[in-house]
DNA sequence: AGGAAATGTAACACGAGTGTTTCTCTTATT
DNA sequence: AATAAGAGAAACACTCGTGTTACATTTCCT
């Protein structure tokens, strides 16, 4: 392995992969050179920190899921009530994916490369949900993986009421972490 | 307007927009040439039907979306109890969703040119869903957008419990068409 | 059967994106 | 201050998909 790498460098890094989310989430198809620019730097500097465009999906896929998993553990998922992890982790997850809508959106920036991220929060989740199951929040028959599937589904149609511009505000988020975990608890109909 | 086609012109349509399908399925990215092959055809062919490859989109959006209002139509959805429609309605449109997984569930294949066809579905499901409120289904405070929104999501999630490569049996489908309405309707709590 | 339409084959020009190289200049690090 | 690493500029070759054309052959339609 390479030795590390130098100050500039390391923010030229950071820089491609904050552009690459920017400009990939209007145009899935943009170019490295659209990417570049975004990033206030030139296409050769691009490749010359991300040997091909597969290098620079990875790194992105890995750089977001990894902002995932922290944004997950920050909400204590596992030591306080699972009805307040929920809401919380909840939050957490909705501020996250709205910063990285194309990367943790997009199935063409699913790399296989964060798998283990990946795997990792799923059993995070499923232990959450499991721990629900135990204190009487989820029904005893239900299929906990399925719960998992329309989790993270319900969390990515609230994203669509997020403010598409600017940087949601607490009050939103809170709302919208409110709604995702009570209609994934207790769907639409009426409450009693 | 130009004349009628013949016959084998259309057949060589609609085997264009079927291999679309199952081409692109599998890769978004795929050329024209490699669904001109699966249809049978040479890609001079493929160009001749459809100009260029938005005009394929296009007609590929019309063409599934118009597939999709009909089997919705099938269903009955306002002439039969709410939740009888929903149920029928639901395992119709899994169904539609399943055979033209990309058309009807890559944005990449969200052209305009369908758009007149998509809000009348969109008008027809909110009706349903007004008069499920109406039975008392729903709660009465229910965000009927909301709703749809995640009624839409539930059953793109039920899509991936299809078997990928066969065609589903009635069973199946009927099975997932409840768990969809189900969870639509009282989320993952214990059912009292 | 005759004419029109459709398809196949084989080119061609074109643009866009990718990946690489070389050289010069600038910036960080110690 | 010296040295090494990083970034910009300007090329280059290469691939791939697109869209178009011309001509020969096959297929449908009446």
């Amino acid at each position: 392995m390479g030795r590390a790498l130098r100050a500039d460098a390391e923010r030229s890094v950071r820089a491609i992969l904050e552009a690459a989310e920017q400009v990939l989430v209007d145009d899935p198809g943009a170019s490295m050179e659209q990417i570049g620019e975004r990033a206030g730097l030139t296409r050769t500097t691009v490749h010359r920190r991300f040997a091909n465009r597969k290098a620079l999906m990875d790194a992105l896929a890995i750089s977001a899921k990894q902002q995932l998993a922290d944004a997950i553990e920050a909400g204590n998922p596992d030591s306080s009530p699972p009805l307040v992890a929920l809401h919380r982790v909840t939050g957490n997850v909705l501020r996250t994916k709205n910063s990285w809508r194309f990367t943790l959106g997009s199935p063409l920036a699913d790399t296989s490369a964060a798998a283990e991220i990946w795997d990792r929060i799923n059993v995070r989740c499923l232990d959450l949900l499991a721990r629900a199951q135990r204190d009487g929040l989820l029904g005893p028959d239900t299929d906990l993986e399925w719960t998992r599937q329309v989790y993270y589904a319900l969390m990515s149609e609230a994203l669509q009421r997020f403010p598409e511009d600017k940087e949601p505000d607490a009050k939103t988020t809170d709302t919208l972490a409110t709604l995702v975990v009570d209609t994934l608890l207790y769907g639409a109909s009426p409450r009693t």
